[in-house]
RNA sequence: GCCUUGGUGGCGGAAUUGGUAGACGCGCUGGAUUCAAAAUCCAGUUCCUUCGGGAGUGCGGGUUCGAUUCCCGCCCAAGGUACCA
């Protein structure tokens, strides 16, 4: 047979060996055609279902998930299955450790880029999510993944988005009873109301309702479920959103970064709308308190402990010269209240214009206006100006009535606790930048800094200037502050935190249908007998003209005659819970059998990128916790232990252009000219170097380009990006698998470095690994046959072998993949130059590689004559008396610096090593004149003689 | 600014509780093989060196017989977050 695996020519895909027949060779049994036995084993594997997992099995059950994929036009690139082949290392290895590992896998479907393709070109996204998804599940398929696809499904299936739906239900239908800490169905509030009203209530809510049993009782059933929607988790109200007009729709808070949209980078704006939201601010407080009993990297536990933001303080009264009402304030530091010299309040606060003096008037309402027009984006990039307003009025002091003047500024935000701050210069800095620019007082309170030059906002210090808590530690202060304060009726302790709720109609054609109806403008869910509510037929895949959602073009888009909701849920509500249906992926009764979801629990090992830490990781919690409470499952967080893999970065290319010709000249000459740099596909170049030809017909608009040379070569520049088809960066993975195999890849992918850190993908060591295979393979084989011994194995191979199996099992255990690729490297390395070929030792070897090179792996075990698949096998235990060494090749240094080196018994006394040591002739001449001051033995590690 | 994670040869990266820094791989250099090349195999490869040694894990200190590892103070990079009171 003819093939041209083994040339280096860069092959394009698969099927392209024809395209470099000049460099075939004969293939014998020597060679590993992993073409061939790549297909063959994963038909195998495919026929006979090797990776499904029964929903109940005698064994410990191990639930492996990697982050739902979107499946974009691009398909996938090598720095997507950095994640799935390291979970799918872990599964196959827990496997062979003797778990039922559920490892599935699915798509993430809705979502705008579908959306917006549809809205170019007019075919339903429905049909590019098919063709994307077989060209994923193509892709994957070709690395070989352990994955139980019985279970597969979309977002977009009907079948799945029924119960995507049937949770929003269930979130309607409770509200968060903070006497419990638990989320409870609304009919328990409503007993609640009827017999208490408001009285006694805790309740996670919009805003604080006090009603009586009567009053409630007395309201029309359109008014009472107004009262409703201000308690229940999923809930309609008039709120200030992100708009972003570009896209149409609104966006939730870890949708928008920087004030763009985090998809397509289109500004958003912020617009009072009507707006379905998810409560997930009453879950605060658990949302912190779970972080602590799983296991995530650090670094995304604080960014999640930062998003929610919790502060603990006290919020204080301020009582208003000739005014009745009342100020409140929220403040981390009640312990600095005495330092407290004004008010700002946000320059939109309601009490603005009720407390304004006459003279004031005019000023106060321009910079309202200044303020207003100043859009949320322009206020983040530009936080060094600093303006406000004296508004004329007087606070007085809770404690000592002394008058406080009240500002408006727009550095204090509406949007965060009261929207009004006690201003204490001397120890806040925002505080302290404002009035040094306004002239206005700065007292000292704590002690610690230099308030002449900068506001001390240390949490330390010795209280000054401040009554009964002079001498008290700041920290001490602020407890009895608040004592004081709740005392004298002045104040209270508060918690804030920054979480917000989550936004959750968007203004889209591709989502799962909200499944709500209006009844006289009363909110009704669907009954479960009518769910799912599919998505409609639609003539255009935008808004109408009077700017409501595209389902509102929809014909009868009513519920017995009465008008649905047009929003759909946002593309994190499908992701929110699939690790749940993946449990049980077919039934039609239930989003998941109880049965189901108690056998397999958690997910044991989560594996995906950190960029979903304030999204999807938040919001999968938020709905775990409320299923939990509902009764729903018996765990209350999804992801036990959570591994996120770094990003795969491309290395660009870059040709130079001289500005205003169609002439490139090479990187080495480009300071010689004036020049711009294009990006050239990375596919062209071998090397540095470009293939010019390729270059030019590339496109048109190279075709007639010329080219300066260096040395008849024309070389790009390079960079490191993110990987992404419009950077021409990409590299995709089956290119690699056609040219090296699918285990090639594993492996190297593997090898390339830790599997959290991010690197750039650099082909060169590549080579290294498919080397490795080659010889690995050859240790099976002898003058072209397969040849494996019988006979017993020499002791240093056993150690060679056995030290790879201990090796090997303690990093898969720490996520150590790119060690372990060396060991095998190593203990090849051995055995080739022991020139062993024993049954005892590969046998095991076999078993070992097979989570990372699955198809060499079962390719060999059906050598050796065995039977069934190796995923089947138990994974090899190493035998530690294989490892033991009777001598030890010391190391002898003398004041810390390593001279010689000394091989003694093991079981050598320490002080017979020091006689013997000191009685070398290397040790006599190292000493010379010198004294033997100490002398260090740690038996089996150093020898260390410290001289002088 | 704040939080988190990092910083080791030409490159990707190793290094158990503090105990021979640079495993493994790439690249590079020399050699074998070849008409020649590719592939393969062998040897070498942290830097400096007067060949005795000396320096060396971002920088400066410290603890220790001994520090990539522990402590203190800085610098730089990446990611997150930001008038959040």
């Amino acid at each position: 047979m003819f093939f041209g695996t083994h040339c280096s020519e860069n092959s394009k895909s698969s099927g392209a060996f024809t395209n470099f027949a000049h460099v075939q060779h004969i293939f014998n049994a020597m060679d590993y055609n992993h073409n061939e036995i790549d297909k063959k084993w994963q038909q195998i594997w495919a026929e006979k279902g090797t990776y499904h997992a029964p929903n109940s099995s005698e064994q410990p059950k191990f639930y492996v998930l990697d982050m739902f994929p979107y499946p974009s036009g691009a398909g996938l690139h090598v720095g997507h299955p950095l994640g799935y082949i390291a979970s799918d290392i872990y599964g196959r290895y827990k496997k062979q450790k003797g778990f039922n590992v559920l490892h599935p896998m699915g798509y993430d479907a809705f979502g705008l880029p579908a959306e917006q393709y549809a809205i170019q070109t007019g075919q339903h996204p429905e049909k590019t999510t098919a063709i994307n998804t077989s060209r994923y599940r193509e892709q994957l398929d070709n690395i070989g993944f352990g994955l139980d696809w019985s279970r597969e499904f979309k977002t977009t299936d009907p079948a799945y988005y029924k119960w995507t739906q049937w949770i929003f239900i269930q979130l309607f239908d409770a509200w968060y009873d903070q006497s419990n800490d638990k989320s409870r169905h609304i009919n328990t509030l409503i007993d609640h109301l009827n017999k208490n009203g408001t009285e006694g209530l805790r309740a996670a809510e919009t805003e604080t309702l006090e009603l009586t049993a009567a009053q409630w009782n007395a309201m029309s059933e359109k008014e009472q479920s107004e009262v409703l929607l201000n308690y229940r988790l999923a809930y309609r109200s008039e709120s200030n959103v992100n708009w972003c007009p570009a896209l149409g729709t609104v966006l939730a808070n870890d949708e928008v970064k920087d004030g763009m949209s985090e998809r397509g980078g289109h500004p958003v704006v912020q617009k009072q709308m009507m707006q379905w939201s998810m409560r997930i601010t009453a879950y605060a407080d658990r949302l912190l308190e779970g972080l602590d009993r799983i296991e995530w990297s650090n670094a995304l536990k604080e960014t999640q402990r930062n998003w929610i933001g919790k502060s603990v303080g006290a919020a204080l009264f301020f009582d208003i010269k000739n005014y009745p009402g009342q100020i409140e304030v929220f403040s981390t530091r009640p312990d600095t209240l005495f330092g407290a010299t004004f008010l700002t309040l946000a320059p939109e606060h309601e009490l603005v214009d009720a407390i304004t003096t006459d003279e004031q008037r005019a000023a106060v309402a321009a910079y309202k206006e200044r303020a207003a027009s100043r859009s949320e984006r322009d206020r983040m990039a530009d936080t060094k100006t600093i303006s406000g307003c004296f508004t004329g009025a007087y606070a007085l002091h809770p404690i000592n009535g002394t008058l406080v003047p009240i500002w408006i500024g727009d550095y204090v935000l509406a949007s965060y606790g009261t929207g009004a701050v006690m201003a204490v210069p001397a120890h806040d800095s925002r505080d302290y930048a404002f009035a040094k620019y306004f002239n206005l007082p700065i007292v000292e309170v704590v002690e610690g800094g230099d308030i002449a030059l900068e506001s001390y906002d240390a949490k330390s210090g010795k209280m000054v200037n401040s009554d009964f808590l002079n001498g008290m530690d700041c920290m001490d202060a602020k407890g009895k502050m608040i004592a004081h304060l709740e005392q004298i009726g002045y104040g209270k302790g508060a918690t804030q935190f920054k979480l917000r709720d989550a936004i959750f109609g968007r203004q889209r054609y591709w989502g799962e249908p909200i499944p709500v109806y209006y009844d006289n403008g009363i909110p009704r869910t669907l009954p479960l007998e009518d769910l799912p509510l599919t998505l409609p037929a639609v003539d255009a895949y935008l808004p109408t003209e009077d700017g409501e959602p595209p389902l509102a073009r929809a014909e009868n888009w009513t519920y017995n005659g009465l008008p649905l909701e047009t929003t759909t849920m946002p593309g994190w509500a499908g992701s929110s819970w699939y690790f749940l249906r993946y449990m049980d992926a077919h039934n039609d009764a239930e989003f998941a059998g109880k049965a189901s979801t108690q056998y397999w629990n958690q997910v044991d090992l989560y594996v995906g990128g950190s960029e979903h830490a304030t999204g999807h990781l938040l919001y999968s919690r938020f709905w775990t916790k409320a299923l939990y409470d509902l009764g729903h499952i018996n765990f209350d967080e999804p992801f036990k232990k959570l591994i996120n893999q770094g990003m795969i970065q491309g290395i660009s290319a870059f040709v130079h252009r001289i500005n205003g010709t169609n002439t490139f000249v090479s990187a080495g000459l480009k300071d010689q000219y004036e020049t711009h740099p294009l990006h050239a596909d990375v596919a062209f170049l071998q090397g540095d170097e470009l293939d010019v030809e390729a270059f030019k017909n590339w496109r048109e608009e190279y075709t007639d380009a010329e080219f300066i040379l260096e040395e008849g070569k024309y070389y790009c520049s390079r960079e490191v990006e993110k990987m992404s088809k419009s950077k021409f960066n990409v590299t995709n993975p089956d290119e690699i698998v056609s040219k090296y195999g699918a285990d090639v890849l594993r492996m190297y992918e593997m090898f390339l470095g830790p599997i959290e850190q991010s690197k750039p993908w650099n082909t060169q060591g590549l080579s290294g690994v498919a080397g490795f295979q080659r010889k690995f393979w050859k240790l099976f084989h002898m003058g072209g046959a397969f040849n494996v011994s019988a006979a017993p194995a020499e002791k240093k191979a056993l150690k060679a072998v056995h030290s790879c199996i201990k090796k090997v099992s303690e990093d898969i255990e720490n996520f150590s993949f790119n060690t372990s690729v060396s060991a095998f490297m190593i203990a090849t390395n051995e055995l080739t130059d022991l020139k062993a070929n024993n049954r005892e030792l590969l046998e095991p070897l076999v078993r070992l590689i097979a989570p990372f090179a699955p198809h060499l792996a079962e390719e060999l075990w059906e050598k050796l004559g065995e039977m069934g698949s190796v995923t089947h096998t138990a994974y090899p235990k190493h035998n530690e008396s294989f490892l033991i060494e009777s001598s030890k090749n010391y190391p002898v240094s003398f004041n810390g610096k390593v001279r010689f080196q000394l091989e003694l018994p093991l079981d050598m006394a320490k002080d017979a090593i020091e006689k013997t040591v000191l009685e070398d002739p290397r040790t006599v001449e190292q000493i010379g004149e010198k004294q033997v001051r100490k002398m260090i033995v740690v038996p089996g590690r150093i020898i260390n003689i410290v001289i002088g």
